[in-house]
DNA sequence: CCTCTCGAATCGGGGTGAGACTA
DNA sequence: CTAGTCTCACCCCGATTCGAGAG
């Protein structure tokens, strides 16, 4: 990870900057504190720090003993947990009897009850796997020796008439309780880098319960145990004091003093006790600012790149002579570039089954002469991508080769992995990966969007024109998300409002001629005499009604297309912030209208971006 | 006819935790 | 490989808007 030649000549430091920063939010946090740490190890380095900075980003370079240090000093509070669970003495039914259970084994009981009405219940995967956890806690020789016998209702009902309660409390007893909430976790919210206070993205420590995985996960229904002050390793600056561990009588696992990385805490995951869970700073920190920046930068470099680049794959392609390898490369990295397809990495036994680019399989493409292909597969998170597209004839060919006399199971890029791939892209451009063609791509069309679309016109229409851009985005990113259970209902509601202002219009017409004349207007269709009006006013109701209909019709439209479409995601993932900054800017559009708080915050960075700025 | 009020519907944002990518 | 970081959709809850009815 080097330092950009163009972050050299920064006008701010990115601390100063910062600075400004935290005080502005700090309003909105109610934060009376001063942006200054209180322990006289960090006063020391605040001041130290700008001068640091700024001559760290000036003198040294990568490679250099400190180029992988993401920090100097840092302070924070560990983490919090979720209270302990609260044993409630509900009994289950088995065999239609009460059974005592444990404390420990009612918790999980309690977890699989709450679950009775989602659709969990259907699936065998995590019945099954729930039973093995649960049969563990319950001991091989306990009464109850059978999933199917036992009769969770009374926990439910239970569980339901307390999320009643809930409802029923008072805002003022909800309030008091956030508040009290809020004090206890005031403390952990925030970590001193470099002397600046910074927000801490997940400092609570996530709650047990049962694993739900996307899609057909392997490991659905599997107990995720309780975490303790024990799992978890503490990462603190050396000078820093040790966070207080917030169950007594227990004890961190471990305190570390690792400068080369950003979390603060991690802990083994209790389902895939390989993989781990780690607290990090929040997005709008300057660490995560900084390396989002440095995202847009390696995507934006790589527009200087993508002429050669797609010039070589499409020779690469046609050359029918070279070896198979490079013309899988080839026809890899067109579909990349192309569909913004994900690399694929290989996946075990152990994830639910879902591919990229690289894990294709011969099922998942399916060639419609003369130059279609069909694509149909589960992608991250299971979401399905679904698409034809019309591809250059060589791609045709090849894809048709690269299928022939394999199985519908079989990898449709066998000579391929992320590795290969990856490595392949680095030697067209310095620290290019496959992703990296996700985020040029959602960059460059907003852009170009944006400066093709964009007409003269109030802000509610220019906004209009962002959305629109934003839209072909998340298509091309193919950001999903589930209609909602009310979509239909509120479509057939739009209907009906449009149908009943367009006989009212109806009516209108006949009165305005009427008014015209002299008559008084006809009866209404529910059969009351209107009042007599002048052809003006009536005029004015027609307008007006003429409106509302316009209105409700775009509502429809907007709804209807953008119902399985997510676009936040790509807002904040994807497209380059300065873009829209730039914009705004140009176009007189404040900024809020885009972006919310939340979106400020993280891109604090690009706000001061040139009104001119292309990405 | 207009304005206000109140409950319901809807929206939007933060949080969450699983999933993917890469050095 | 493992460790570390980035991505991503869903969920929930509070805020806002809507719409019916009262005044």
């Amino acid at each position: 990870m080097s330092t950009k030649p163009n972050h050299l000549s920064e006008k701010k430091p990115l601390a100063s900057k910062l600075q400004q920063n935290g005080s502005s939010t700090s309003n909105t946090n109610k934060m009376k504190t001063p942006v200054v740490p209180n322990k006289k190890a960090n006063m020391k380095n605040t001041k130290q720090m700008k001068k640091s900075k700024f001559s760290k980003s000036t003198k040294v370079q990568p490679g250099s003993t400190d180029g992988q240090r993401k920090w100097t000093t840092l302070v924070h509070n560990g983490v919090i947990f979720p209270p302990p669970y609260q044993p409630h003495g509900i009994k289950i039914l088995y065999k239609g009897k009460p059974i005592d259970l444990t404390p420990e084994q009612e918790e999980v009981a309690t977890m699989y009850a709450v679950m009775k009405d989602t659709d969990y219940m259907q699936k065998p995967k995590f019945l099954e796997n729930f039973w093995n956890d649960w049969r563990r806690i319950l001991g091989r020789n306990h009464v109850i020796q059978k999933l199917d016998d036992c009769d969770f209702t009374p926990i439910y009902e239970w569980h339901q008439q307390e999320k009643e309660k809930k409802k029923q409390m008072s805002t003022e007893e909800k309030k008091a309780i956030k508040e009290q909430k809020m004090q206890q976790e005031e403390k952990y919210m925030w970590a001193i880098v470099d002397g600046v206070k910074e927000k801490v993205g997940n400092f609570r420590v996530e709650p047990p319960g049962l694993f739900r995985g996307r899609g057909e996960h392997p490991k659905m229904g599997k107990l995720k145990r309780r975490i303790r002050p024990r799992d978890i390793t503490i990462n603190i600056g050396k000078d820093a004091p040790v966070p207080e561990c917030p169950i007594a009588g227990e004890s961190w696992k471990e305190i570390k003093h690792d400068s080369t990385v950003t979390w603060l805490a991690f802990w083994n995951d209790p389902i895939n006790p390989k993989e781990f869970k780690y607290v990090f700073l929040a997005a709008s920190s300057s660490l995560k600012g900084q390396s989002d920046k440095e995202k847009y930068e390696k995507a934006r470099m790589l527009k200087d790149y993508i002429h050669n680049i797609r010039a070589a794959y499409t020779k690469d392609f046609n050359n029918k002579d070279k070896d198979p390898t490079k013309r899988q490369i080839a026809v890899a990295t067109y579909l990349i570039d192309k569909l913004a397809l994900r690399a694929g990495n290989e996946k075990d036994e152990e994830e639910a089954d879902t591919v990229g680019c690289c894990t294709l399989k011969v099922s998942n493409v399916e060639c419609i002469p003369p130059n279609m292909i069909k694509f149909d597969f589960l992608g991250k998170d299971s979401i399905r991508y679904e698409n034809t597209v019309e591809v250059e004839l060589p791609v045709f060919k090849a894809i048709g080769q690269f299928q022939a006399g394999k199985g519908e199971n079989e990898l449709l890029f066998n000579a391929l992995d992320t590795s290969k791939l990856n490595a392949h892209l680095k030697e067209l451009m310095p620290g290019l990966t496959a992703k990296v063609f996700r985020t040029y791509n959602a960059s460059i069309t907003l852009d170009q969007q944006l400066y093709e679309e964009t007409e003269e016109g109030d802000v509610a229409e220019k906004v209009v024109v962002y959305q629109k851009a934003n839209k072909q985005v998340a298509i091309i990113c193919n950001h999903q998300r589930t209609v909602s259970k009310t979509h239909d209902s509120q479509i057939l509601r739009l209907t009906e409002r449009i149908e009943t202002a367009k006989q009212e219009l109806k009516e209108l017409k006949i009165d305005l001629e009427r008014a015209k004349k002299g008559k008084p207007p006809l009866k209404g269709a529910d059969g009351k005499q209107k009042r007599n009006l002048s052809p003006e006013a009536i005029e004015k109701k027609i307008a007006s009604a003429n409106q509302k209909i316009e209105k409700y019709e775009m509502d429809m439209t907007t709804k209807e297309d953008l119902k399985t479409v997510a676009l936040g995601t790509s807002k904040i993932n994807y497209l380059d912030p300065r873009i829209t900054v730039a914009w705004c800017k140009r176009h007189e559009v404040p900024i809020e209208k885009i972006f919310n708080k939340s979106l400020l915050a993280k891109f604090a960075w690009a706000m001061d971006v040139d009104p001119e700025f292309r990405f």
